[in-house]
DNA sequence: ATACTTGTAGTCAATTAAACCATAAGTATT
DNA sequence: AATACTTATGGTTTAATTGACTACAAGTAT
């Protein structure tokens, strides 16, 4: 018979004490932001095992019997409290030697929250979160620089081939708001006239009639975005570059 | 103590008698390739386990002290019998109902092989492995069918953003060959002076002097791939819409 | 010699992209 | 109350790209 390793999936590999060998399959989950023109990445402090104090991203593990999105979901909402985030998988991670205790594969996700409603949930204290600036994060944790990359890699794509930025932004935002983000994301620099004429040509967006109020200068329009009209694109398919 | 189920990793789902239970990590791997116009996906039969004699992708199994990337090679190596496969992953399918044997999570991958210089490995026969046009597969076994969409979503978004397709080509091809293959991953229809024009513009293809032979018509040039300009448009990112 | 087939080149109108410029609508300053 | 300052918004201009077509080239087959 031949060598049987085991994959046991019910503990966190944070939770390991540093002597326990465990092998396990769990999800590690980029959480994005994007508040005040500043794209972020929320960070967690490892309490326990053997790297103790450091920081990485958010993780869990997968249930025998539920789905790895689901358990995705389910780490999501503990950690933040939300339900029906933008959740992404962006591919497993297998590198044997990613996990130092045992041989742990990982299941990488990023979701897109809008963080106007958001609070990082109790179990959490402030120091043992934290929200990054994306282009500033460096020396995480075991893999999790990898991961985060190669999720900045997926959302890039993402957002040039569907409108998925949106579920960084409030309910309602200005034009200059939605091109500072595409900037911040695609890490490039954009016409603000150019980009106003290409986004509204494609009629995604609509008017409330509303404005912003409280900055002291002329108040920008404030648009939200047009459900059906997305509906009708998706289906074309369509594409933004900039 | 909280339920512990286990992962094992040496022993294929398709070894399995039907009365084994078992929890696993697998891979499953797309084999396309393009020939004569037609882009095929490779199919073996289940040789034993409750589905017998029903076709799906092949699949294999990750060993303990081994990446993932190289447990998809070794399986492609010993299937193709060729090594440096052009290889990527897709993603992790983790259904709980997806395997109904027990919990098997599988990682699925596809490879691009031209098929010129492939013969399908000993341990299998006809009768076990065949090549079926992709738009005309069905009724794979398990999640295949799934697997396969989101392969050929992967690959379609690949082909716009890097020269991939020529992985599928021979050494030295026509445009037109390059035309057809394009129109079969992407399943549109293009116009061929237009696609010469755009396609030379980039300067990515060379010429070679050479000439189509045996051919009943006007023999076409052939082209090879430039690898210094994938090189420098890589960096620069591009895109390929037609 | 002629038809037939695929390869290759070019035309032209319509669209899009990139780099700008100009003005509008406010707040802050003097 | 005039002026400066800041961001919003709407245009213009020119070059490049696309999409739909046309025409001819270079072979083979009849």
């Amino acid at each position: 018979m031949e060598k049987m390793p085991k994959y046991l999936v019910s503990k966190s590999p944070s939770e390991l004490k540093e002597s326990e060998v465990m092998d396990s399959i769990t999800i590690d989950c980029c959480i994005f932001s994007f508040e005040k023109g500043e794209f972020k990445v929320l960070l967690v402090q490892h309490g326990e095992g053997i790297r103790k104090g450091e920081w990485g991203l958010p993780g869990g593990w997968i249930e025998y019997d539920e789905d790895i999105d689901d358990a995705a979901n389910r780490l999501l909402e503990n950690l933040t409290g939300l339900k029906d985030i933008y959740l992404e998988q962006v591919k497993a991670f297998g590198n044997p030697k990613r996990f130092p205790l045992g041989r742990v594969i990982t299941i990488g996700y990023y979701a897109l929250i809008n963080s106007e409603n958001f609070d990082i949930k109790a179990g959490f204290t402030a120091s043992e979160a934290k929200w990054v600036e994306v282009n500033k994060v460096q020396n995480l944790i075991y893999d999790h620089d990898e991961i985060l990359n190669e999720s900045l890699l997926h959302l890039r794509e993402k957002v040039r081939r569907a409108p998925t930025g949106f579920n960084l932004l409030p309910e309602k935002f200005t034009l200059l708001q939605l091109m500072e983000l595409y900037q911040q994301i695609l890490n490039i620099e954009v016409d603000k006239s150019n980009f106003r004429r290409k986004f509204l040509k494609m009629k995604l967006l609509k008017e409330n009639g509303d404005k912003q109020e409280g900055v002291s200068h002329r108040a920008a329009k404030l648009y939200s975005f047009d459900e059906s009209t997305y509906q009708r694109l998706t289906e074309k398919g369509f594409n933004f570059e900039f």
